[in-house]
DNA sequence: ATGTTC
């Protein structure tokens, strides 16, 4: 494969650089990538931008495949990814969504200001992780029944409401309210539905966590007032997923893909793209199956959310439990969108890896709230460094296809990571700083040391000045529960 | 990311 070199790339923009087409003979599109130069220079050292490359030449894509200032390489498409496919005839590919499907976060806001409970955050961190299972393959406390997991996997967050582990006014504050209308069980295998049977209100391992926060700073005051955001506020991050069953989801249909992709002539450099056209029936069951998944993803943070408030409520009293939903966007996902291509309205399946929407404001499906804001875009920074709030834009819309960034992105691979780092060390170094690890590997705390992540600054203030979203607030960690 | 490499 041709490796891309800088002199390979032509600089748009401070914060857009592009490959063009006559890189290689195969690209339908450019390939371009929204990044400050020196974050394009971490970028340029792995394999991602060949990725990128690889992306534009599937068939029916759209305008570009771009990938966001956090992008690192994945299976098949870069992670920080964002490709849209010509609808219906264009193709779907499960690697450009990701195994962990509707892997995704979600932001509560309380009504304390960290200030006043310091001296509670070491117990409040034990409560959280006592009360939020975490780890490797880790089962929770709801065991579903076959009925019960076809309603989850058909009505997502919606079940965890009605069976009492939610409340009701969250579903105003979820991308598509929790619930993707085109999901169909019977996509989902046995074996995946196996998978996902004790999962429920679980976070799983990896980069995944649950966090409390506080407000360090303001930059937008109208648009935190009408999040409902003020400074010192105490805030609740929450990153994971559809845990076992998405993956087994992903595995079963690439597996499908693979062995159909002759059948519609569709030939490709990286077998980790497989993919088939949208509306084929392989194209049409993955996607049944993969909102399915992304269903079961946001009834699980709907659950941890429950968790996290029953914690809240033994440390501080029944008033505080009350945690509200800022907001939850889901950034490994395909969506079928319309933009305004080549001068005309076209129907695109937009796949996100690593990337969340970021819709300007005005957008329907927003809360009255958020009307004027726009679409609030939550991207977590590395454990112990800090995240940040930001409110999609209209602008979005031409330059990424109404997409963000979702996290700091990886640096260093994980084996790199632990080599570098005594999570002992970090851990109590961490604490020293007034933050609270809790978590039941060492070996996880290595993997995601902030020193295997990219700065999470420079990364918002790309999409920051690009203009496909603007900073609202900054948050500092004071607790993390991982796996 | 993941009952850690279909």
């Amino acid at each position: 494969m041709k490796k891309v070199k800088k002199s390979d790339i032509n600089k748009l923009k401070d914060y857009l650089w592009e490959i063009p087409m006559s890189f290689r003979d195969d690209m339908k599109v450019p390939a371009r990538a929204l990044a400050v130069e020196s974050l394009l220079d971490d970028i340029i050292e792995d394999r991602s931008l060949s990725q990128l490359v690889n992306v534009a030449t599937l068939p029916g894509i759209q305008k570009a495949s771009l990938v966001m200032p956090d992008v690192h390489e994945g299976y098949g498409f870069p992670i920080g990814g964002v490709a849209a496919t010509r609808y219906p005839d264009g193709v779907i590919s499960p690697g450009g969504i990701g195994y962990d499907i509707n892997c995704g976060v979600r932001l509560l806001t309380s009504t304390l200001k960290i200030d006043d409970v310091r001296d509670k955050i070491e117990a409040l961190s034990k409560e959280m992780y006592a009360q939020i299972p975490s780890g490797m393959g880790k089962g929770g406390h709801i065991i579903l029944s076959e009925e019960q997991m076809n309603h989850v996997l058909t009505t997502g967050a919606e079940w965890a409401i009605e069976n009492g582990y939610g409340i009701h006014e969250d579903l105003t504050y979820i991308e598509n309210k929790g619930k993707l209308m085109e999901a169909d069980s019977s996509m989902v295998s046995e074996m995946a539905k196996k998978r996902g049977t004790d999962q429920l209100g679980t976070i799983g391992s990896g980069n995944h966590f649950v966090e409390v926060d506080y407000i360090d700073k303001i930059y937008d005051e109208d648009i935190a007032k009408a999040y409902g955001l003020e400074n010192r506020q105490m805030v609740v991050l929450i990153h994971t997923g559809s845990r076992g069953l998405g993956h087994q989801v992903a595995t079963d249909h690439i597996r499908i893909m693979m062995n159909a992709m002759a059948k519609y002539d569709i030939k490709l450099k990286d077998r980790e793209l497989a993919c088939v056209p949208f509306n084929s029936k392989e194209g049409q069951n993955y996607f049944k199956a993969m909102c399915a998944a992304a269903n079961y993803a946001w009834c699980n943070r709907e659950v941890i959310s429950w968790e996290a408030r029953k914690a809240w409520g033994t440390i501080f009293g029944e008033a505080e439990a009350n945690l509200k939903l800022l907001y939850d966007v889901a950034h490994n996902i395909a969506k079928i969108e319309t933009y305004t291509i080549s001068g005309k309205q076209q129907k695109v399946i937009v796949h996100r890896k690593g990337a969340t929407r970021a819709f300007g404001p005005g957008f329907e499906e927003l809360p009255q709230a958020y009307k004027n804001a726009g679409q609030p875009v939550i991207i977590p920074g590395s454990m112990g460094t800090c995240s940040y709030v930001l409110a999609g834009t209209e602008k979005s819309k031409d330059i990424t296809f109404g997409s963000c960034c979702h996290g700091a992105g990886r640096r260093l691979s994980r084996t790199a990571a632990k080599k570098e780092v005594n999570a002992p060390v970090l851990k109590e170094k961490l604490k020293e700083r007034g933050i609270y690890i809790q978590s039941g590997s060492f070996k996880g705390i290595a993997e995601e040391a902030p020193i295997a992540y990219k700065d999470v600054n420079l990364v918002v203030e790309t999409v920051h000045a690009s203009g496909v979203a603007k900073k609202v607030a900054k948050l500092k960690p004071v607790a993390v529960i991982k796996g």
